[in-house]
DNA sequence: GGATGTGAATGTCTTCACAGCT
DNA sequence: AGCTGTGAAGACATTCACATCC
């Protein structure tokens, strides 16, 4: 069932993505507030683009908004959700329940949008069997015929990075779509399944870079 | 001290410095291997990107490979870590001791390449005074006293989105130069100081639009 | 008046393709 | 022969600026 079948979606730009998501949390806020419209140059300012930028990345999709007014709060939120594809809930696993992964899906902002975490696995003997959230860790060993009797959509993946590669083959062909990975390994997937990288190191040696840079002006 | 004056480090993009980051990552596993050279093939595979890509990225910053033959394991390693200003340490504070907060400064990769946590401060009363891989939780009442005192370099900020804004005014304040920051909030810092954002929410929403994507085709 | 929507211009990043070195 | 280094071409993303509509 298609919402949009004016435009074609495999021409979005990952960028644009990432700032309709963007958009979506400050719209969250204009709504608590009760306000009614919200004109581009707002959603700019709270999201760090220019107004130009939102004006084009929502005009993507088709004409939300009224010239001289600004965009209907209620009505922008629904269709960016419809857009993104967040009006569906999304099984979700996690695959590595050691402190990280443990921490990551008791994040609250998790739950929201329909991210459901409907299983957590991990090969630690002491970990299996613990409580996290709601659901009991599971063994590892147990993840292939668990995705087989009740699939999931995405994987969230925090084991060691010598693993990934294999886990990621089996989950893949036990149906998951998409893959947040916080391992060092880059995964090759088939065509269809998506995979996020969330590297911290990139990041800290990132803000490494600026700093140097920063010291060598004065 | 500079180490490449031939070179405008500002004209560089964020993308290279990213994969830069990665292609080190990379490097360190050659250099376990006791390989000395290394193709911009064999990066770009590892990467996920081309070879091309590979040799822009470096050729930015000079000419360390021998043609024919491919790069220098050491040497090029060496290099990398000059340019993203990784053969010093960085004071890094950790803002917000919540469950991720404290999962973040316990990742292995954390403390490599000189990231050394030097302090983590909350304001839950119950979390003050625990330990944390070392280090003893502070009172949030304490930052600006103990940055005034020791200054540190980077700042995590896992807080709730709502303070994140106060907080960075107060630690840029008192000289911290970047921030690593997981709030949802858009931060305004001054010139000179870098933020990088890190957003599950995005990338979750993000694999939600490829996921409908994949799934309108059929 | 005030804000959207959008072609055109600009800027940035990536890929191509090949000369040049080892 | 093999692989780097790099200008040129191409693809992509952002910004400008203004016609258009409420």
């Amino acid at each position: 069932m298609k919402y949009f079948t004016n435009c074609d979606m495999t021409k979005i730009s990952d960028s644009t993505i990432k700032r309709l998501s963007l958009y979506l949390r400050i719209l969250e806020e204009f709504r608590t507030d009760e306000r009614d419209t919200v004109s581009s140059d707002e959603l700019a300012v709270k999201s760090g683009a220019t107004s130009a930028q939102v004006r084009k990345d929502l005009s993507l999709f088709g004409s939300f908004g009224k010239r001289g007014l600004g965009y209907p709060v209620q009505e922008l939120t629904t269709r960016i959700e419809q857009i993104m594809g967040l009006q569906r809930d999304y099984r979700v696993i996690l695959i590595g329940a050691g402190k990280l992964g443990s921490a990551l899906v008791q994040y609250p902002g998790f739950s929201q949008h329909g991210f459901r975490v409907v299983a957590a696995y991990d090969t630690a003997p002491d970990r299996v069997g613990c409580d996290l959230n709601g659901i009991t860790i599971r063994s590892d060993s147990l993840l292939d015929e668990d995705l087989a009797r009740e699939p999931a959509d995405i994987a969230i993946l925090t084991t060691p990075s010598e693993v990934a590669q294999a886990i990621a083959d089996r989950i893949v062909a036990l149906g998951i779509s998409a893959i947040l990975n916080f391992t060092n390994t880059k995964l090759t997937v088939p065509d269809g399944v998506s995979v996020k990288d969330v590297n911290m190191a990139v990041e800290l040696e990132a803000l490494s870079f600026a700093i140097r840079n920063r010291k060598d002006e004065s």
